[in-house]
Parts: C-alpha cells; sequence; structure tokens
DNA sequence: TAGATTGTTAATCGATTAACAATC
DNA sequence: TAGATTGTTAATCGATTAACAATC
C-alpha cells in the first residue's frame, strides 16, 4: 500500500533500470509480465520487484501480472521523466562537450541550453547550436532562465565555488562529474559521477584474488 | 584482524573515496589522522572507517591515529593502482575521444593505447597520438597486445557482442559505458557508468516531495 | 472454479554503529 | 603513567528474501 515514508536510496537507484528494460519489453510488444519473469531477465529476485514497485503503488494484479505500458507509464511519473528539463555545462572541456552532443538526451526531454567556461578560446563558440558564454555571465544567465541542473564538468578546484553559487542562485540540481564532494544546503540536489573512482573499483575487481579452495591450498 | 573472506561492494566502492581524501591530506603536509578526524572531514561515522581499514589490516596504533602517508599507500596497494594498466576504447565517438583525451588518467598510470571504431571518417585518425583502428583490426590487437581494460563507449546494440569478444579473448576488465547490462563469466569483470541511469536518479531527488510535517499539514 | 500471481507480513541476512578492552 | 585511539566484538538498524493469504 502506498504512503508517504521516504524511499531508500537502494530503491531509487533501481527505479532507472526498472524503467530501462521495461522500455524493451515495450519495444518487443510484450504487453504483460510476471514479477518472476522480470526477476529472471533482470537477474534480482521476483520478491526485489514487487517491494520496490510496492513503495509506490499496487501497479499489479493478483494472477496476471503487471500491465508492461502502464507499469512502464508509472514508472516514468515516479521519476518525473513526463517533463522537460532545462541543464546547463559548466566547463566545456572533453567531457562537458561529449554530454552537448549526445543526441541520446534531447529524445528523454534533456535539453542543454548553454555552457559557461573561462577559456576565452572557446567563449562565443557554439558546440551542436549551444553557445559557449563566460562564466562571469552564469549569475544573470541562471537569473533569466530556467535553470534546473547545473553540470559541472570542470577543474575540482573550481567545483565547490561553481556549486555553491548555483546552489544560492536556486538551481535544483547538480550533476557532479568534478572529482570532490560537494556540502550543500538540502534545496540543491547533488549526483555525483566519479569517474575515476569507477575505474578504480573496476581495477580492485579485476585483480581480486579469487579465494583458493582448501583443495587448491594443498 | 587480516582473513581472506570476501570483501563487500559496499566496501570496495568506498576505498577509492577513502584514497582520496588521503591523498588530500598528504598534499596539505598532515602526516596523521584519527578516524574520528577523518570522519567529521567525510561525513561518515568513524566506526566505518576503522571497519572498512580492519578488512584489510590493522593500519593504525592505538592512541595515534594513522600515518597518512603509510595508510594512502596502503590503500594504493589493495587497490592495486601501483602498477601500469592498458585500456582500449571501443567506440571513438563523443564519450570515447572524451576519456582519450582526459590526461588525469595518464599521471595515474591509466594509458589508452588504442581506439577502435567502425566508421570509416574516423578510422586511420590520431586523437591525443591514439590512433583509431578498423574493429575489423581488435582481435588481432588484443591477442597481440596487453589489454587490461576495455571501455566501451559504443551503441547499445553493439555493445554485448563485443563484450562478449573481449572476454573470449581474456580481457580481464570492461569498463561499460553503455546503456545495457552485460552478462559474462566471472573471468571478466565488468563496471557500469549508466549516465542515463544516473542523471534519473538526480531527477528523482529534484522532485522528490518534502513529506510535509503534521503542522504544516493542516 | 482452479490456477496464477500479487501485495504484504514475517524471517533472514548483511551492513552500520556503538561500546569497550587492548595497547600505544 | 595517563590519555588517546585503535581493533574488535556486540547491538542495532535496514535491506533483501521467503512465505502465504488475498484476489484476480
Amino acid at each position: 500500500m502506498y504512503t508517504d515514508r521516504k524511499i531508500s536510496s537502494a530503491v531509487i537507484k533501481r527505479l532507472p533500470r526498472y524503467y530501462r528494460y521495461l522500455g524493451d519489453l515495450l519495444d518487443h510488444d510484450i504487453t504483460r509480465i510476471s514479477s518472476k519473469e522480470l526477476s529472471e531477465k533482470m537477474s534480482i529476485t521476483a520478491s526485489q520487484i514487487r517491494q520496490d514497485l510496492n513503495n509506490f503503488g499496487g501497479f499489479g494484479q493478483q494472477g496476471y501480472g503487471y500491465n508492461v505500458e502502464y507499469l512502464y507509464n508509472e514508472i516514468k511519473k515516479i521519476l518525473s521523466l513526463d517533463r522537460t528539463y532545462h541543464m546547463i555545462v559548466v566547463g566545456g572541456g572533453n567531457i562537458g562537450q561529449a554530454l552537448v552532443n549526445y543526441t541520446g538526451f534531447e529524445k528523454r526531454g534533456f535539453v542543454i541550453t548553454a555552457i559557461f567556461d573561462v577559456n576565452p578560446r572557446l567563449i562565443g563558440m557554439t558546440i551542436r547550436g549551444v553557445e559557449v558564454y563566460d562564466v562571469d555571465k552564469m549569475e544573470e544567465y541562471v537569473k533569466n532562465n530556467k535553470v534546473d541542473v547545473g553540470i559541472l564538468t570542470l577543474p575540482r578546484t573550481a567545483a565547490r565555488e561553481v556549486a555553491q553559487n548555483l546552489a544560492d542562485w536556486g538551481v535544483p540540481g547538480i550533476w557532479n562529474f568534478s572529482h570532490v564532494d560537494l556540502h550543500l544546503p538540502p534545496t540543491t540536489k547533488v549526483e555525483n559521477v566519479h569517474l575515476t573512482d569507477s575505474l578504480m573499483t573496476l581495477l580492485y575487481k579485476i585483480n581480486e584474488q579469487p579465494k583458493p579452495t582448501e583443495k587448491e591450498n594443498k
């Protein structure tokens, strides 16, 4: 049953994955699925799927399972993907440009409207139709345009200050690619993409000693 | 005390963060730190720090705390960062090129040695000194050169097959930026960077209803 | 109706935090 | 030695899994 209690972040992190699998099912014209079938596809337990979904409401039907399209749209609503988001990129370097050039965002309603940088060689340029402005212009821009998300793709030394400014100016979300942890008021949410950390985790796994069994140990 | 029991992935994911904070302390010429001080900097409990570290050994000293440089180097060893890694990029698009252009990898010993793509306009080009080859040449390349990590920055439709090939050819690590889940034998480890999932998580947080208190509810 | 599968409660498992004896 | 702080065990908390009555 639906209640207002806070949803754990473990659950929230799984929602995009459900959404993706349901989208794939839709693409294959599959109209219904049980938690058991979905659990096999996703390599998780059916129990977890039912528990996760029941945090938000009862979307299934006993004896039938879940209607794929309905569930897809419900998760879309839960994730608030049924509207457009305006984003700015701060830091026009490699990653910043890659994100601007990524065509997958627009069809989901994620629009990058401006890029900010300190580099005079970049300022005034246009990347895939998006103009690069001087960071000095950022305050004015943010105050005159709706900005839902600031994407930080700049050196860690500058990231903290920029993040604090964006928070002060009322930007509700920071997607942080800079390799620092940000401390912001709760009105501004942060999601980190620490690529180096991710790679290090992989390297640990590669080198992990497969624990020798008793037999092999002799 | 150090035992051989399997370390939980929750712990492993925290190691790069410890490593980063200790590196920062070193840069500021701080030679010792207690779990309590570090816990305040990192916004976690001192208990967790001590528990985490004691999965790998006793690195501290009662009454003193931890020697920063020693601990830094121990974590470096645990993460196996004390050697060079050779990586190839499969998919020379935006993100692939951004990773090749990123200068931060080399100083950590992460070297990108080749790029593979299907696009004839890219093949033969050189990006920051790294040549772009036809994917047809990948098998030969992987078999004749040490490749520790395959970085997948290609469309999801092609990702599964490429990953399977790399695994078959003995590549131990896949850093997967493609928006699919990969199922590979345990000899090849996978670390996913699902940018769209990450962004969706942020959007959920932005839109999350701050639960109204009883008072506000009236 | 009989069979299937949910929604939900209860049991289990694992991770985090607290506490404190050991010891530098 | 006295004070500080670890290493480690025990307690708590939260998340996952199992079980099953409800019901389509």
